[in-house]
DNA sequence: CGGATTTGACCTGCGC
DNA sequence: GCGCAGGTCAAATCCG
């Protein structure tokens, strides 16, 4: 539609109509007294000064302005029951936004430092896969380590690492990372306890120990099932090309991130953004602008 | 030079 | 008590 054409076309009704008036007869606040005048047009028009005719033909002008204001109002009226309407949803969304951080919140605090259990007797074990040829046992997993000693054990020919969180002082906190025994390009690490600072990669929140899979009591044997979970489950990460490898782990941000991720690319959600948005937009372009 | 890593020695728990 | 395996310590070494 060419709103530019309906605007002119507007305007010059709306002159018309002001040209109207000024001779004397406010129709602005006739609203179907045009008929009932129409009916006086024999002694009217004399009042006014013009001719029978000019009187009919204003009064139909009248009219259809008439009819032209009803439609520009009732077009109004629709616009501003959208914009209630539109604004009602913003605030609906606002209060999903707020019940997704709270979840956030729930998520970090209670999945991840399950205030019952002592710090001591949470493990919890997450895989990473790197390049089998990679001899090094260093993982990243957003936190700061030291390496505080090596092992070989009888049950796997590869070396065990053993670190402690080094981000702060007093921190609890340790780590076992080995090699599969199943798996070489896969590396197992074993975390022990709380960290008791937050997370040195994201700050917010006290930062859990915890990977946000913590399948400690998967069997070596499930663990390409594990993995081939866990891609499936994090397939879209943050683009961090030196982790991109490195999907085993992954702060609860990440986790959180792709829940939300995954409630925005549930069609139903996506669907009615989209038809809110639409009809917000179709509506305005079928409403003349002014 | 200071922090991180390496690595051999030492400690501890458990089974026999 | 002894041996074994896992875990930790700490001096030596490395590295930025």
């Amino acid at each position: 539609m060419d709103t530019t054409r309906v605007d002119t076309s507007l305007d010059l009704r709306i002159n018309s109509f002001q040209n109207f008036s000024s001779n004397g007869m406010d129709l602005r606040t006739d609203r179907g007294g045009v008929a009932e005048k129409s009916r006086e047009v024999g002694t009217l028009h004399r009042d006014i000064g013009v001719s029978a005719e000019e009187f009919t033909r204003m009064s139909s002008e009248n009219k259809k302005l008439t009819e032209t204001l009803n439609v520009v109002l009732h077009g109004y009226n629709a616009l501003q029951s959208r914009l209630i309407s539109l604004a009602k949803e913003i605030s609906a969304n606002e209060v999903v936004e707020s019940r997704k951080r709270k979840f956030e919140d729930y998520i970090d605090l209670e999945l991840w430092r399950r205030p019952t259990e002592s710090a001591k007797s949470r493990t919890s074990v997450a895989y990473f896969q790197v390049d089998a040829a990679d001899t090094s046992l260093v993982v990243k997993d957003g936190y700061q380590w030291r390496k505080y000693g090596q092992k070989v054990t009888r049950d796997n020919p590869s070396p065990r690492a053993y670190f402690k969180c080094s981000f702060a002082p007093s921190c609890p906190v340790k780590k076992k990372v080995q090699r599969s025994v199943d798996d070489p390009s896969l590396l197992v690490a074993t975390y022990e306890g709380d960290h008791n600072h937050r997370s040195p990669s994201s700050g917010a929140k006290p930062a859990p120990a915890s990977p946000p899979i913590s399948p400690s009591s998967v069997k070596p044997s499930n663990h390409t099932a594990l993995l081939d979970l866990v891609r499936r489950g994090f397939s879209n990460p943050v683009k961090k090309p030196k982790q991109e490898t490195e999907l085993g782990m992954m702060p609860p941000q990440f986790l959180v991130q792709e829940m939300v991720s995954s409630l925005t690319r549930d069609p139903n959600f996506t669907a009615s953004l989209a038809e809110a948005m639409s009809g917000a937009m179709l509506e305005r372009s079928r409403t003349p602008s002014w």
